[in-house]
DNA sequence: TAGGCCATCTGGTCCT
DNA sequence: AGGACCAGATGGCCTA
């Protein structure tokens, strides 16, 4: 990907800065288009203002099996935010992409805690073994 | 304009 | 039966 090429080597330590200015960040398309289109649901062909609406039982189901996976997701969003603030030396404006998250985390608990605890342990024959990465995920 | 990223919807599957 | 989880599909935004 050009983000990876260009800003992200998955084999670095640490990422290149990454600005990703985007305000809007956070609110869907599908949210965005309700607030900015109030009603037209043109361009969303499968958002839920186009959608048949569905009735009966069925489509209440659908619905709040809807909500608990928004909400699921919204979940597993704050998770990864957590987890984001807790890696090192990221400036303001640089907020990894859910990939780049999880490899830097990888990377972060490969090599710097487990040379740390290596180091701390006085398992120093092991430390440069450990700049060996192990297969890419 | 292509490609990356993202939020959401959806139906299937598994579990309680 | 209903909830959690998952993967595919879809469409909007952004950047090079």
């Amino acid at each position: 990907s050009r983000r990876e090429t260009d800003n992200f080597n998955p084999h670095l330590m640490y990422p290149k800065v990454i600005c990703v200015p985007d305000a809007l960040r956070g609110f869907s398309p599908t949210l965005r288009n309700r607030v900015n289109e109030a009603g037209d649901t043109s361009g969303d062909s499968r958002g839920q203002l186009q959608r048949k609406p569905q009735s009966g039982q069925r489509g209440r189901r659908r619905m709040k099996a809807n909500d608990r996976e928004r909400h699921r997701m919204h979940n597993l969003n704050s998770a990864l935010d957590a987890l984001r603030s807790i890696l090192p030396a990221l400036p303001e404006d640089a907020k990894l992409t859910k990939i780049e998250t999880l490899r830097f985390a990888r990377n972060y608990i490969w090599v710097d805690v487990a040379v740390c605890a290596g180091v701390a342990l006085g398992m120093t024959e092991l430390v440069p073994q450990l700049h060996n990465h192990p297969s890419e995920v």
